[in-house]
DNA sequence: CCGTCCTCCTGGCCGC
DNA sequence: TGCGGCCAGGAGGACG
């Protein structure tokens, strides 16, 4: 599942291969993958035009191309985006095919079919509710300790659920937010507002590890997770406690124990986390 | 306004 | 060995 660290290092990867590149034709085998304007609209707004940057804000990749036209990607559980040489098939899985010219592609494949694109003006992204409405990122300016304050003493909900919410917080997922509570030692039961000073600076500090140790180990890879280059990264050998139900906890040696908080599969140590 | 539940989708896994 | 049923979860919409 992609979440920040895994969209980070897929741009990171395709960075160089793609920016001064342009998109020769684009190939689409799944229409309903593209969520604005039509499929045919989309081959005609792109094609043609030289991917000048390839960004990122939350879990959507952004691709600026020449005279302000955009394509953003949400890869959602499954999607992947990589690019390949002259003469690579596509699979069953491969949805979408961007043509680089001289061979290279860039394919969109996507087992479960959950992933989003668009193509737009940059005047437009404003379309896009969830881009547009994303709160600040860890590891940002924006996310300082008294954005993050704030958040929890004004929720009643429960703190898992709040480090779930994109329009709060931008790019953290499933496997992150479990991680960063295992790290804090918070049950992801809790309710936001309950948490003490030491405990929201606690849980603070370990929102922007996880995402920055994420990054750096090249994103968490469970199932389908790739780079742009179809590496897998390492996070996983280091996670705490998402997938690890029945495994003793590194801290304290008493086994993960996994339950349903905000209606999401939640890793925790009953022992560690309070 | 806010929180909770449902829906989309298919491969993989579990149990009989 | 085959197969039905359930699970994975990001995000948007319905609903209270």
């Amino acid at each position: 599942m992609p979440e920040l660290p895994e969209v980070e290092t897929i741009r990171r990867s395709l960075v160089d291969k793609v920016e001064g590149r342009q998109i020769h034709g684009v190939e689409i085998l799944l229409p309903r993958l593209i969520k604005w304007p039509s499929a045919h609209e989309f081959q005609a707004l792109v094609t043609g035009k030289t991917i000048q940057q390839l960004d990122r804000k939350g879990k959507y990749l952004i691709l600026r191309l020449e005279d302000n036209m955009t394509i953003v990607i949400h890869l959602r559980m499954t999607g992947r985006l990589y690019f390949v040489n002259s003469g690579e098939k596509p699979d069953r899985f491969t949805h979408i095919i961007f043509d680089l010219g001289t061979g290279n592609k860039l394919f969109y494949a996507d087992t479960r079919t959950l992933g989003t694109l668009y193509a737009m003006p940059e005047s437009e992204l404003w379309r896009i509710a969830g881009l547009a409405s994303m709160g600040p990122e860890p590891l940002s300016a924006e996310f300082s300790p008294a954005y993050f304050c704030g958040l929890l003493s004004a929720r009643k909900g429960r703190i898992k659920a709040l480090l779930l919410n994109q329009k709060l917080i931008g790019g953290l997922g499933n496997i992150y937010v479990d991680e960063a509570l295992a790290i804090a030692g918070i049950d992801p039961d809790r309710l936001a507002y309950t948490l003490n000073e030491e405990e929201t600076a606690r849980l603070y500090q370990a929102v922007n590890q996880v995402i920055d140790e994420g990054i750096n180990h090249g994103g968490t890879t469970f199932r389908d997770y790739r780079d742009g280059t179809g590496k897998s990264g390492s996070h996983q050998n280091y996670l705490s406690v998402y997938g690890r139900k029945g495994q003793p906890c590194k801290r304290c040696g008493a086994p993960i124990e996994r339950k349903e908080v905000a209606g999401r599969g939640t890793h925790y140590c009953p022992n560690c986390q309070r």
